[in-house]
DNA sequence: CTAAGATCGATACGATCGTATCGGAAAAGG
DNA sequence: CCTTTTCCGATACGATCGTATCGATCTTAG
């Protein structure tokens, strides 16, 4: 037998590319060519890899879920995991961009939605258990509040219609007020 | 003189096509064919209108930013506000996703940012008046929130993480919370 | 009526895309 | 050593894209 290939690593690898690139020019902006530049491989090797372009995409949209969701179990209180959700710090701006970019996509083309309920699914179990925790009333309603406002203002922040410091100031606001 | 034309009609006329396909293809996914196609008009038609394709898409903006501004003036409360942006009717759920669509563009786009912070701030500042009325301490805070949430369940409804009665659910909770 | 000029739509062009193909290099078993 | 199998990367292909060009057509002022 000859040569044999980690495709599972090269794919993470590639994925990583699809990332850099897509943060740059949006995910339906990247290319196959492009991609095979970023991650130092041939574009036959990318083929050899995903079979089709929306294969390497609903990959890397994974891949994406599975490093936001490992940050997070780290994470104790609700705030926290909250902030880390919102990825308002600088560093975890190009997350964020590639986040959005993924979800703008998936509203149109329903196969890349399956991968982004996952990670999201994730998230509000997390959040539900930190709020039961908590003790508060009705969790999974204060989970799904908390998620869509971390989303909402990374947003705002992305476009440019709120600094990082007032998201972080209304999303502290709104946990402090979880209390009642 | 010869023949003139009413270049600012069309271009409305040609923008509602762009936010059709838009809605089904995503805004790098319409071409300049499939546009003049939509719009009942030549190629040449739309190149006339609009030097370029960023053009184009600049001003589509700009007109959904109109359409859903246009709506909501007539509304009263901070609620129905709210509700109204969050775009949780199925006949609006169009518009949301051409919405989604470019704000994720605009992430990584920036020219298209402009018209969209401009949209909304309005948004904001309509907010800001309706939060003030009903005597809420912080305003432009309240209002970046409400605008936050509404926004992120929105994206949420639209990749089938939440249906559009969870989101309103929650989006009643928290406006019934704002009274403290 | 006629000439001038704005508008028209068809066509051309070059670039880039995703994907398919293929001969050769490389590596392991006989 | 040689065959066999796997991987390689260059190249080809057809489609589609945004944009440019150009002669025909239509409208109106004179």
């Amino acid at each position: 037998m000859p040569k044999q290939v980690d495709y599972d690593s090269r794919r993470r690898q590639i994925a990583e590319a699809v990332c850099l690139l897509a943060d740059e020019h949006g995910p339906e902006g990247v290319s196959m060519r492009d991609v095979a530049a970023r991650a130092q491989v041939s574009l036959g090797a990318v083929q050899r890899c995903f079979r089709t372009k929306e294969e390497m995409l609903l990959f890397a949209v994974h891949h994406v879920g599975e490093r936001v969701r490992a940050r997070l179990t780290a994470d104790a209180s609700l705030g926290q995991v909250a902030e880390e959700v919102a990825l308002l710090r600088d560093e975890h701006r190009a997350q964020a961009r590639i986040w959005l970019a993924f979800v703008a996509q998936a509203a149109v083309k329903e196969p890349l939605a399956g991968p982004l309920r996952e990670s999201y699914a994730a998230l509000h179990e997390l959040l539900v258990r930190l709020a039961t925790e908590s003790g508060l009333a009705d969790p999974p309603g204060e989970a799904r509040a908390l998620l869509a406002l971390a989303d909402g203002l990374t947003t705002h922040v992305l476009i440019g219609h709120l600094s990082a410091e007032q998201a972080e100031a209304v999303l502290r606001t709104h946990v402090a007020g979880l209390g009642k």
